[in-house]
DNA sequence: CATAATCCGTAGCCATTGCTACATTTGCTG
DNA sequence: CAGCAAATGTAGCAATGGCTACGGATTATG
């Protein structure tokens, strides 16, 4: 009876620091997209995009701050530190990538934007670049 | 200067609970391949297979007795509601479709393991119906 | 069948991400 | 420039999922 079960290829003991991951990712890409859009992000517009209170904003970008990737003062606008940007510009791409991949596979807009978020943080680089070689 | 942001596709007010979903989906699918490997399921069946302590295990355990998906009493294996199964089915076959469809989309086996445990929560319907036509 | 090894539960800690309620700062406007 | 509205911060609570340490239950073994 002493089966040895094999672990999961994703390590589940990962899972806490893999969702903060993805936090920070979609916290970039939000800050820099607001940034392009109209020239400054605010906790209050990042509320309202991730459909939270401005409270969690607030503590996740102070978490986001220690870890060198926004910068902001108090009562102030967000912006991206040099490694937030990089971050955050990386995390663009492949979220267009994602995108583009599941509509050209035949999914329909509005579905495959709803997807390609949760996706896109789960997409390893052999993978990207597979889905790219299929959009060619 | 005031641009109205659009929201998000996916609300992230819904995170915790999403996560807290893939928890049992990933909880429901592991059950079901242990019992049919090695005919029961124990919690620290699930502890190595997931790399976590057997307490976060038996946590999650207790949660997902609560949302009626696993039934068991104290010291004795963990086994799957009707519910569970019927879950765990779905998910089953949505992991393997997933992964199926990695691989031919080009990625190694490894690589296409790995991600697919990440992508599997996040395919939708649609997506999976387009994925199922791509192996066909 | 007694004892050891293994399994599992409980207590209690931390981090992350939700929240409401309240305090403070900023900035617009009369 | 006074005062109000909007934006942001702080306090403190909950749920989820990590952990170690400890103790009780079950099982295996001599």
């Amino acid at each position: 009876m002493k089966d040895k079960i094999k672990a999961r290829s994703v390590p589940f003991s990962q899972t806490r620091s893999r969702h903060a991951s993805e936090t920070a990712e979609d916290y970039v890409e939000a800050v820099m997209e607001m940034i392009e859009e109209k020239g400054e992000c605010r906790v209050l517009d990042l509320a309202r995009y991730f459909n939270v209170s401005h409270v969690t904003v607030s503590r996740i970008v102070k978490r986001l701050q220690d870890e060198k990737l926004l910068s902001s003062r108090p009562y102030r606008p967000v912006a991206l530190t040099a490694k937030g940007f990089k971050l955050a510009k990386q995390v663009k791409e492949r979220h267009e990538i994602v995108l583009a991949f599941l509509i050209e596979l035949g999914v329909d807009k509005t579905n495959a934007q709803i997807d390609s978020e949760g996706i896109e943080h789960h997409v390893g680089s052999k993978t990207l670049a597979a889905m790219k070689k299929f959009l060619k």
